[in-house]
DNA sequence: AGTCAGCGAGTTTTT
DNA sequence: CTCGCTGACT
């Protein structure tokens, strides 16, 4: 056997080396269950004689995934025949060859939480209810709890029993089905069901795939839910050899429908399991460890786990309150960046908090006091306006028959194609049969248009130019931004906000170049292919290992992460736990604000800090919280206060900040995205120039940018213009 | 068709 | 506080 194996403790070698039969893995947090996995790969084809491309490995998310693969990739050659992917992309990988059997096309497009809000809408709509009592956001709830639980309309209807509320949810659900058919998309629910009723209906799609997934291997098992379950069922049923790897007191997505009964009754669903614990902890100190066992052990029904660590006490953990969130967040940033001073690094801190409002204060103090920092989550990247127009015009050019999308562009940059327009499009469509792109291009046959349907005619000729290009994907980009002229619907933004966005625009671009650059098939990707590729990025997908920055973001975004230095904020009654679990009356609800904590207190390697503020700033007024049980639950010499007056400061610290080995560099997994800049532009201070909008004018400026020249031009008769060279396409004359 | 003021509602976590 | 929607006006 390789030598190397011999880098394993005696459980991981054993959950290594049970390769055939269902295994679970308890994996404790940082007890080195990534290392298990990737181990247990090697394992499978150097040893056993395992085909690389019968193993499949699903992660949650992308980033996950990726370091996986690299990982893996370090350990034995033809790792990259291997599947690592996501739940998501793998079920978009066999829908696409397959779902034509669902009587759907295969260049279906993904509808993102956006979309699904629309669809909701117009379906409560088209029943004509009363937008009052049924609420898209409940709608769409609803409908994803129906769908992770496996439920139809059919199977609504019916349980409905006549109830007439009920009955119409499950009407309502029927119809934003067939809306989403209509327009050929899929949400992500759907993704997961679509395919395991592909394989219900189709035995000899099923078999193709349990034939090439001999070996399956789950990460982050305890927060699978039903089709998921289902899903990973069917493919293992077949030959049983399925190892998944988790932790129940790790899981904190019940409300998207994860059940953790999935992981506590695994040795029922597949009997004759083998069980390996893996207990002992790779990352956090003894103090640290202590106060994570103190909270988790207020939870009932738990596998039975004693997590231990050998890397010594460390550094005291401590807890602080403070007047105000305002003032926590000012004090939390002054003392990082202190360290930092002292020479620490900015990305070897994370501060984590229960809900993405509580990160503006944050923000705030670090813009302020001049702190990089990097932000996950919040408005998602690919949520802002001007990121979907630009997409929803790709989807436009790929297929045409999203008219979400035709409908979310047929208006921007303003056209003169207004509401009324649109819905006798609408109608027309639909009268027809067709889609609405369709019935744009036809709209010198639709009657009561007027002249409008030149205008119609010329958004169909504009696209159709745009699909005619045979040009790479950032050229493309660059197209559509110039010849629909975008940038135009950015005027009447201040410029800061107009900047910015130029800049997401700019990222946009950028994306796309690496997405061509690391494309690996033989044929340059397809339009389609980069938007199923962006339909399925995650935040924290983004988060790139080589800045140096202070990372902000929610407890369940740093899930799977671990940080030499974690503040963990807001601990009060009534945000964390939140106010929503604590007024349900269901101690399940509590227990999983309980393992949410457990996960923020072990992300921390070296440096625990908690805090908490009296008064908090919420919605426009100030609410005022005792401090959360959560840290009642630690012993109060854990954190070094007296018994007596445990909620007031702690102590203060006056080590030294925790210092760091050394970094260890990662070749190729932090990519960079360089935006094309040209190395100077064909034209000068004083000079006259041609814009395609706002005509001739004389440029006044011209300053050299991190990632653009930005030129103020002095146009006849529009005054003076800042704009982005590279976007701006000025030309001399 | 576009614009703007005024009003009401809403925030837990997300692939 | 902030977003998004409605309805009246240009």
């Amino acid at each position: 056997m390789d030598p190397k194996y011999s880098l394993l403790n005696d459980r991981q070698l054993e959950a290594v080396q049970c390769t055939e039969g269902p295994l679970l893995i308890l994996a404790g947090a940082g007890s080195g269950k990534t290392r298990a996995l990737t181990y247990r790969i090697a394992y499978l084809i150097e040893e056993m004689g395992v085909a690389p491309w019968n193993i499949m490995a699903i992660t949650f998310t992308n980033k996950a995934a990726e370091e996986m693969k690299e990982r893996v990739l370090q350990l034995v050659d033809y790792g990259d025949s291997i599947w690592v992917t996501t739940f998501h992309s793998t079920c978009v990988r066999i829908l696409r060859r397959f779902i034509d059997r669902l009587g759907f096309d295969t260049d279906f497009t993904i509808y993102d939480a956006d979309d699904q809000k629309t669809a909701a809408r117009h379906a409560i709509k088209e029943l004509d209810l009363d937008a009052k009592m049924y609420k898209e956001r409940a709608l769409v709830s609803y409908i994803s709890d129906c769908k992770n639980e496996m439920l139809t309309p059919e199977d609504m209807l019916q349980d409905a029993n006549g109830s007439y509320r009920e009955t119409q949810m499950a009407r309502l659900y029927e119809r934003y089905q067939a809306i989403l058919k209509r327009n050929n998309a899929l949400d992500f629910d759907d993704l997961l069901l679509f395919t395991v009723r592909l394989f219900n209906e189709n035995p000899d799609i099923l078999d193709y795939y349990q034939e090439r997934f001999r070996y399956i291997l789950i990460d982050e098992y305890q927060d699978t839910n039903r089709v998921q379950f289902e899903f990973v069922w069917l493919l293992a049923k077949k030959y049983g050899n399925i190892c998944v790897v988790g932790d129940d007191d790790q899981s904190i997505y019940r409300f998207r429908g994860a059940d953790i009964r999935n992981i506590l009754e695994f040795e029922d669903h597949f009997p004759g399991a083998k069980v390996v614990k893996l207990e002992q902890n790779y990352r956090s100190t003894t103090r640290i460890l202590d106060c994570a066992n103190a909270v988790i052990s207020h939870n009932h029904g738990r596998k039975d786990k004693h997590l231990w660590s050998d890397l010594g006490e460390g550094r005291a953990v401590t807890f602080k309150q403070y007047e105000t969130g305002n003032q926590e967040a000012d004090e939390v940033i002054r003392e990082i960046r202190k360290d930092v001073q002292r020479g620490a690094s900015y990305s070897d801190y994370a501060i984590l908090y229960r809900t993405n409002a509580q990160s503006r204060a944050f923000e705030e103090r670090c813009v302020a006091m001049s702190v990089p920092y990097r932000m996950v989550g919040g408005v998602n990247f690919y949520q802002r306006a001007e990121i979907k127009d630009i997409l929803a015009y790709l989807k436009t050019i790929a297929g045409g028959k999203d008219d979400m999308a035709v409908q979310r562009i047929l208006n921007v940059p303003k056209r003169g194609i207004g509401q009324a327009t649109v819905d006798k499009l609408l109608l027309f469509a639909s009268l027809n049969d067709i889609s609405l792109f369709e019935a744009v291009k036809r709209a010198d046959h639709i009657p009561g248009l007027g002249k409008v349907s030149g205008k119609l005619l010329a958004f169909a000729h504009l696209i159709g130019e745009l699909r005619d290009l045979d040009v790479p994907l950032p050229d493309l980009l660059h197209e559509v931004v110039h010849r629909t002229d975008y940038l135009s619907t950015l005027d009447a933004l201040d410029e800061e906000q107009a900047e910015q966005k130029i800049e997401n625009i700019e990222e946009l671009t950028s994306k796309a170049l690496d997405f061509e650059n690391n494309w690996e098939g033989e044929q340059p990707p397809t339009l389609t292919e980069f938007l199923e590729d962006v339909a399925l990025v995650a935040d924290i997908d983004a988060v790139n290992d080589d800045e140096d920055r202070l990372l902000l973001m929610t407890i369940h975004g740093a899930k799977g992460l671990e940080f030499e230095n974690v503040y963990l904020t807001g601990l009060e009654e009534g945000l964390f736990p939140s106010y929503m679990s604590m007024s349900t009356g269901d101690p399940m609800d509590i227990e999983e604000e309980r393992r949410l904590c457990y996960v923020g207190i072990t992300r921390a390697k070296r440096a625990l800090h908690l805090t908490s503020a009296r008064a908090r700033m919420l919605r426009g007024d100030n609410m005022y919280n005792p401090v959360s049980r959560f840290v009642t639950e630690i012993p109060p010499e854990y954190l070094g206060l007296s018994t007596k007056k445990r909620t007031d400061e702690g102590f203060s610290r006056a080590e030294a900040p925790a210092p760091r080995p050394k970094p260890t560099p990662k070749e190729s997994f932090g990519r960079t995205f360089e935006i094309k800049k040209a190395s100077s532009l064909p034209y000068d201070v004083g000079d006259r120039v041609v814009h395609q909008r706002f005509g001739e004018g004389t440029v006044r400026e011209i300053t050299d940018g991190k990632k653009d020249f930005e030129v103020l031009i002095d146009f006849d008769g529009y005054g003076e213009k800042r704009m982005f060279a590279s976007f701006a396409k000025l030309e001399r004359i």
